[in-house]
DNA sequence: TTGTAGGCGTTATCAG
DNA sequence: CTGATAACGCCTACAA
């Protein structure tokens, strides 16, 4: 494969001539350019981005690290990363860890290698590199999207979960629901928790409670929705109203109650959060608290290239707004 | 940055052993590694890949470039790349190309600058320089999955779209149907050709016809479906099944025909091909052809392995086998 | 078992 | 405006 070298040969200039040629094209002569151009296309020559990798000491790329890919939120999140890339130059490298910490250290690997310039992270778990950091240490090259440790000092872009869910537990109660069940997600996921809370806050300020038999925990699954709701009903206690924390499970938890030969929402209203793509064509169409999915990856990647710019003085964190779509799976219970 | 330098420095041995006891540990004494190991602990000392690469011309990671992250089918295939890669100690970099050429040629010059050893290309695009390749010319390290040029020597693997949709078609002919409908892809891709192809094969065998005045085109997403559908059921003309190019269409097609007070499958049956995660929980769960996504996945990156080894001797076409998924949204016509 | 040294292909500095 | 040359950090004959 031809070479900067090859090039020089065959356009009678030096090395460093082809090379300003390419990268500072104002700085050469229209005819000595249009003789290097000839050879580039002459020998088909490109431009080995490793060797001016090791050079510049900069890849042009960052590595999105997201736990599974069967996800659409990480979809949209990942189509916001590269939006702001794209302006920017910046190739987007998708690593999928599974929540496996020696698959996302192998990635992060990357960065100490120099493969890649930083890394946006979207998930519970984090690099060991991260996590022996000490305090007060100059921070990675990392920006956290949502799923966050308190008390590092790294940058990161966030939603109020506690807030969205509150959201929704305040609309199931405004409509006058009282018998609330509650599909859970894992409970180590600080975004488990943060909604558990929110809808806990959000039904307290209505003077409502979750009562603990109408809990069931799930994964996030559509497959979990699926089984908590049978479980739930199972447990014979009544209620009218699910509030799910997140729509996959909500999706699960129409179509397990469809089976059982209920109707939502007459019979049980469900709510959901996240709006994701398919809330809105289910049967009924899902109603959900909508969060700025894309809006999040695009500013983890300003994030990103804030800090590439100025490490220190970047910007520690960014919160979006929420905001609840009416749609078709609530209505008040009826009598 | 501590470098290889350093360590040798520190454990007061040549770089050159370092290296040694990093590549090939086998070689080194025992005391010496010892030394040079504690001396990595010391100064966190992480092997720069850039320049390892540089030196060995292999980055020991692909790209798997796909239009769209928005779609399951995407999702487990990467997964099955992942598989294989994950085994073999290659990275894999997943790139979104929207089906745009300037972004998908932007990675392929990755390949072409020796920041990734090859591709694995799920797209209808491919990059520029593959498609001036002469024929005869060595080919480029990139396998193809499911869509595909006649006539390239490249490596590839796929299912039969023809086959498949005349399974779909088969099967709602012999339930009784002769108003058959059809929602199609976008007629630019040669799946989406394929499997028109497929339906009329299907049910020209049970001695039916596509009546074209009930074919409607979509371009393969949710929404087109149920906007598909709608446009068929204003056209008036009678249909007791839609054959619909994939299962997101048909998703959409069963929220359509939901709006407008119509039964799946009692009064219009559906039928879908690629049986995405979520066809088994629409109401009613989606009738279609399983398509072997993982496994199309893991053949293209072992295609791609092979292809390292012996870019000559690889293996050119796997063809890999599909399979009807009786469910809830297809019956017999009722009268 | 270990050390020496050349080179992978660029970029950037410094003269000219 | 152009050329010579020293890095960038690592790997691998080859020699010892």
């Amino acid at each position: 494969m031809a070479n900067i070298k090859d090039i020089a040969a065959m356009a009678g200039v030096s090395i460093a001539t082809v090379s300003r040629a390419l990268r500072q094209p104002g700085l050469v002569k229209d005819k000595t350019a249009a003789k290097i151009e000839e050879a580039i296309r002459e020998l088909d020559y490109k431009p080995n981005l490793v060797a001016a990798s090791l050079r510049r000491q900069k890849a042009d790329a960052v590595i999105i690290a997201v736990p599974s890919i069967h996800n659409p939120f990480t979809s949209s999140f990942v189509e916001g990363v590269e939006n702001v890339a794209r302006e920017n130059g910046t190739k987007v490298l998708l690593a999928i860890t599974e929540s496996r910490s020696d698959l996302l250290d192998r990635h992060y690997e990357m960065i100490a290698g120099k493969q890649a310039d930083g890394m946006i992270l979207l998930d519970l778990i984090e690099p060991s590199d991260l996590a022996r950091k000490v305090a007060g240490a100059s921070p990675l090259p990392i920006v956290l999207a949502c799923e966050y440790q308190d008390g590092k000092d790294q940058p990161r872009v966030r939603v109020n979960d506690v807030d969205a869910a509150a959201d929704a537990a305040a609309h199931i109660a405004g409509l006058g629901h009282t018998r609330i069940a509650c599909l859970s997600g894992p409970s180590v996921q600080r975004m488990s928790r943060d909604r558990q809370r929110g809808f806990r806050l959000g039904l307290r300020r209505a003077g409502l409670e979750l009562a603990e038999d109408l809990i069931v925990a799930g994964d996030y699954s559509l497959q979990s929705g699926v089984e908590s709701t049978f479980a739930l009903l199972d447990r014979g206690h009544p209620f009218t109203a699910i509030l799910c924390e997140n729509d996959e499970m909500a999706l699960g938890a129409i179509h397990a109650l469809a089976v059982r030969g209920l109707r939502v929402p007459q019979d049980v209203s469900v709510i959901g959060i996240d709006n994701m793509r398919f809330a809105a064509f289910s049967n009924p169409a899902l109603t959900t608290v909508s969060l700025p999915t894309t809006a999040i990856g695009e500013q983890a990647m300003r994030l990103m290239l804030d800090f590439a710019i100025d490490a220190d003085g970047a910007c520690r964190e960014i919160i979006l707004p929420h905001q609840l779509i009416k749609r078709e799976s609530t209505c008040p219970p009826q009598a």
